[in-house]
DNA sequence: CGTTCCTCCTGCTAGC
DNA sequence: TGCTAGCAGGAGGAAC
């Protein structure tokens, strides 16, 4: 469920939560949400045992902490919280939740950590840090501020720039979005083309730049793929600012609490509900098995059929 | 090779 | 009231 800007409020709380500290007991109730490391939930629990946190990240939905390990080798722990992942920092003798996943305990007297997914769509793995593939090496000369001194996880490696990175080149989203000769909000959601955005952000996205989301991409001109590239960049800056978009207490951030930007949305979920330009009611289609909406007046469908 | 589709889960709700 | 089909904000990997 998390989008970019939801994803960004819990890294913010895991920056202020649980930054600087040791990792005392990691514990994972199964397997399923440590599927990604093979060896299994007890190698990862062994591994994470002692390892001091160094950094909360992320790039687009995903986020990553940076760990230290007591032989001072460097790793990433992904986090992704796919539709319904939630992290929870809460005391250690706080009744446990429904699909409870993985609990954190810390080497000082500090409330523990808590991975809770209703779907399990979310999951953990450790990773590697390698040097970032899209963003050059900082000049030896640099002053030693240089964001994301330790890397990027190796198994996030696919996975583009986001819109809200520094080194995001719109230019060259724009270049490969003119290639493709597929339904432009399939391009949108391509973690590999642009990272951050799902169906809510890019649907109001698409709202706004007035086009519709199966229109081909390549068939846009460069001013309109750029408009909409700043509209999705906009409409998530929004979303951040006011705390994300929840609908329910399914989305919470990592102190528990819910943010407020579905109030603000203009297309997602709005079927029926009028326009906010033009006041034609608004539609709810299917496309690419789940559900789109848009005005019917403003985001006239493509003429031949895709 | 790039692109598209299916599938992994659980819970809620609309409609019968 | 109770059952169930349909749907939910994601993305890896199979299948073309």
């Amino acid at each position: 469920m998390p989008e970019l800007p939801e994803v960004e409020i819990v890294r913010r709380g895991l920056q202020e939560h649980v930054v600087g500290r040791r990792i005392e007991a990691a514990a994972f109730m199964g397997a399923r949400v440590v599927r990604r490391h093979l060896p299994g939930p007890v190698d990862l629990a062994d591994r994470l045992r002692d390892n001091v946190i160094h950094a909360a990240e992320r790039r687009g939905k995903y986020l990553w902490l940076v760990l230290e390990a007591p032989d001072g080798h460097s790793q990433g722990l992904i986090i992704h919280l796919g539709m319904s992942g939630q992290l929870l920092v809460e005391a250690a003798s706080a009744p446990p939740e429904a699909h409870l996943h993985a609990t954190f305990d810390f080497a000082d007297p500090g409330p523990q950590l808590r991975f809770v997914d209703q779907r399990t769509f979310g999951a953990m793995a450790l990773a590697d840090l390698v040097p970032d593939p899209y963003v050059p090496a900082a000049p030896r000369t640099a002053v030693p501020v240089a964001p994301r001194t330790w890397g990027i996880p190796e198994s996030i490696t696919h996975i583009a720039l986001d819109p809200l990175e520094p080194a995001f080149d719109q230019g060259s989203v724009i270049a490969r979005l003119k290639a493709r000769p597929t339904a432009v909000k399939r391009s949108l959601l391509d973690q590999g083309l642009i990272s951050g955005i799902g169906n809510i952000y890019a649907d109001e996205a698409l709202w706004r730049a007035q086009v519709h989301g199966e229109r081909e991409s390549a068939a846009l001109s460069k001013p309109a793929l750029g408009r909409l590239i700043e509209h999705a960049r906009d409409v998530m800056l929004e979303a951040l600012r006011q705390g994300g978009t929840s609908f329910d207490a399914l989305y919470v951030n990592v102190n528990g609490a819910s943010g407020y930007f579905d109030r603000s949305l203009n297309a997602y979920g709005r079927e029926g509900n009028p326009c906010q330009r033009c006041g034609t009611p608004i539609r709810r289609e299917a496309f690419m098995n789940r559900s789109s909406y848009s005005c019917p007046r403003c985001q006239p469908r493509p003429r031949t059929a895709r």
